[in-house]
RNA sequence: GCUGUUUUAGCUCAGUGGUAGAGCACUUCCUUGGUAAGGAAGAGGUCCCGGGUUCAAAUCCCGGAAACAGCUCCA
């Protein structure tokens, strides 16, 4: 017996007899922290970990106890919650084989290959299942096993996808076994002590999933769970499921009357109706603006182009087989490809002159529509489709302008998140795979030099970024800006890349000052990603609420009825400038009706409430339907104005909804 | 592309082998200035498309399209 001294977060020391468990350690504690603890992080000499509260420490250690707050407790709790579905599911289901089921960032999932088909009905079935066996309170039982053990048996019970994992461990791994219940599942863990933390859960969903990830195996069952200690909570993510639901940006987009698709039109091809335009236009004015500022020229270029351009690019030999295939003309053997990128165009417009070191860099920004056959699987909403605009841009710059022009690049992008409030972005560093690099175009000492040049303008900007492997462009690494969408997934928005390598397959150049031709790099950027995307996250970060729908046209003054006209008629003489209207024609009969006009409802109007004409020309003022119902221009009781107050009110109201972007 | 689910009025959805339905929206009239008003009348459908089974198909079967979820992919 030996003591040895447990460090906590706070920085107490506490003495204790060797061994001792997290478990006994919380018990110490208080008996409410040892109900609360779901698993411990333990640092000691072979480092941090999470581990199961049974498991002895015998060393000098520092030891957090996890409770359900911790993001890594809910990990632990959601890893044991699917293999509570295992067991429920093995009890339901005589002779289902088991893939691998781990937590995810919003609870869990098990892929299993079931003998009988399992649909979504039976889901509930599942669900009383597991807490039924929850309520047991089965302890999940560690052990460590052999190789030969593990695989005899798994072997034996005919689960030749956890044979397959087992074969994949390295020689000499510690293999161990979790048990809860009548369930045993090959596992690293950490678990929970016992399956009755588990108060509340939900099946959410079931999907096939490929066997490692692997199109070309075997598709299993995936179902999805989330799971909660208490039933509260439960309730509550379900309830903030629906609010997301409400934001979609595909049911927002069609009944504010953004967008639409149609399958004569095409999968994937957007139909962007008036009012979608006008917002995209807006948003479109607003980086054109930013860039003239930066020094970009605008140009312009067709939406197709020859077969060879894409081929001196090498696009067409990476992607030209997935792609909308060639269109032929009348000529023989002449072939257009719809342009998927306006990269090859934009080195043509660089080419049509020669180029100094003076001229350096050039910036040549359009907004270019583009054509990508991405698989139907694929398209979703605005976020993937197959014809999209991109705010595209490409630099042309020298060697030691590189790093100045992508931080200026880098502004723009955090500029406009920062102006249009995308507060919660991760941008990520996307390099090529450390391993795999046939896929990638370049030698490997630009790629070096490309990711050495983002690394360092991210680094000198201070930014947060997560590194990606594998992630980077075929030509290229990335910066990438990702936003979540109103359900938490992650969508690309901005983009700048580093390139060295069109420029030497368009043989681009420039006169140096040494009178030799040297060769440019490329920096390709896009801050909104496209702008389908963007209107997309846009309208789920703003649950559709966002002033930029409001065009001149559609601020109205309104009198609630003819009493008001005439106030309503010196409004609109002292608005006479502006581009708000008022309305005093026959409407007005039918008001209270077309308050509730659809229509009406959706744009954004001020509408006279009086309640009655307080003194001469004075009336007591209440304001309807205003739109965003941002702060400014909110509806409500305005309190007593006369005609050149309320004027007043209205054009500043109007002004912030209509320029919330400068 | 793969697996699963779905597709009925402008929208949200019910229906289920036997004459196509509801709520909201729309049109007209009446009533009404108060944040989703009330009343009356009316209009609106290739029940996704094509084939088959059947006396009879929106409903059952086969094929296709599109949408949704997930996987895989994303220049």
């Amino acid at each position: 017996m030996n003591t040895i001294k447990i460090t906590f977060p706070d920085g107490s020391v506490r003495e204790y007899e060797a061994p001792v468990t997290a478990m006994g350690i919380a018990e110490s504690i208080s008996p409410r922290l040892a109900s609360e603890v779901l698993a411990a992080k333990v640092a000691d000499g072979k480092g941090e970990r999470v581990q199961d509260l049974q498991i002895p420490i015998t060393e000098d250690s520092a030891v957090k106890l996890l409770k359900w707050d911790d993001a890594e407790a809910k990990s632990v709790f959601w890893h044991t919650s699917s293999h509570l579905l295992a067991e429920a599911l093995e009890s339901l289901y005589p002779g289902i084989k088991f893939g691998i089921g781990p937590s995810i960032e919003n609870g869990f999932y098990y892929d299993v290959d079931s003998p009988a088909p399992i649909t979504e009905a039976d889901l509930a079935v599942i669900e009383a299942k597991m807490m039924e066996l929850a309520r047991v309170k089965s302890p999940l039982v560690r052990n460590e096993v052999s190789r030969e053990e593990a695989l005899k048996t798994f072997t034996e019970k005919g689960d030749e996808y956890k044979v397959e994992l087992i074969r994949d461990l390295p020689e000499g791994s510690t293999i161990t076994f979790y048990t809860n219940g009548c369930f045993t599942d090959l596992c690293r863990g950490p678990h929970l002590p016992d399956t009755s933390h588990i108060k509340a859960l939900k099946l959410t969903s079931l999907a096939g999933a490929y066997w490692r990830g692997d199109e070309k195996r075997k598709m299993l069952t995936r179902i999805y769970g989330v799971a909660f200690p208490k039933k509260s909570m439960l309730d509550e993510h379900l309830a903030m499921l629906e609010e997301a639901r409400k934001r979609d940006h595909r049911k927002l987009g069609k009944e504010l009357e953004l967008f639409a698709f149609s399958a004569r039109v095409g999968q994937g091809l957007p139909l962007w109706l008036p009012k979608g335009a006008a917002l995209r236009n807006r948003l479109e004015n607003f980086l054109r603006e930013i860039q003239k500022k930066y020094g970009y020229e605008q140009v312009i270029t067709p939406h197709i182009g020859m077969k060879d351009l894409y081929v001196t690019s090498g696009h067409y030999a990476k992607y030209g087989k997935d792609s909308f295939q060639p269109i032929t003309t009348p000529a023989e053997d002449e072939e257009f490809l719809l342009k998927p990128m306006n990269c090859p165009h934009h080195c043509e417009i660089y080419r049509t002159k020669p180029r100094s070191y003076k001229d350096l860099p050039v910036r040549f920004a359009e907004f270019g529509t583009v054509y990508r056959y991405e698989m139907s699987g694929e398209l979703h909403g605005l976020t993937r489709v197959r014809g999209f605009t991109q705010d595209d841009a490409h630099l042309f710059v020298r060697p030691d302008q590189l790093l100045g022009e992508f931080e200026k690049v880098m502004d723009i992008v955090l500029y406009i998140f920062k102006t249009l409030k995308f507060e919660n972005f991760t941008a990520q560093i996307s390099l090529r795979d450390k391993v795999n690099r046939e896929k990638y175009i370049g030698s490997d000492e630009n790629w070096e030099k490309a990711e050495n040049a983002i690394i360092e303008a991210v680094k000198n900007k201070g930014l947060d970024a997560v590194v990606e492997y594998g992630e980077a462009a075929f030509y290229g690494p990335k910066l990438d800006f990702m936003v979540r969408d109103a359900i938490g997934r992650k969508w690309q928005l901005g983009t700048i890349q580093v390139d060295y390598n069109l420029p030497e397959r368009f043989d681009l150049t420039y006169k140096g000052a040494d009178d030799k031709e040297h060769r440019p790099i490329m920096i390709h950027r896009a801050p909104f990603g496209s702008m389908e995307r963007f209107v997309a996250v846009l309208i789920e970060h703003t649950a559709g609420k966002f002033p930029l729908w409001l065009t001149p046209e559609q601020a109205v003054v309104l009198p609630i009825s003819e009493k008001f006209n005439d106030y309503a008629e010196k409004v609109s003489q002292l608005l006479n400038n502006s581009d708000i209207r008022t309305i005093t024609d026959t409407r007005n009969e039918k008001i209270g009706r077309k308050i509730r006009d659809n229509e009406l409802k959706r744009i954004p109007f001020m509408l006279i409430v009086g309640e009655k004409e307080e003194a001469e020309g004075v009336v007591s003022v209440r304001v309807q339907g205003s739109g965003s119902g941002n702060d400014g221009a909110a509806g409500g009781d305005k309190g007593q104005m006369r005609p050149e107050q309320f004027a007043a009110f209205v054009a500043e109201a109007v002004a912030k909804e209509i320029e919330p972007i400068k």
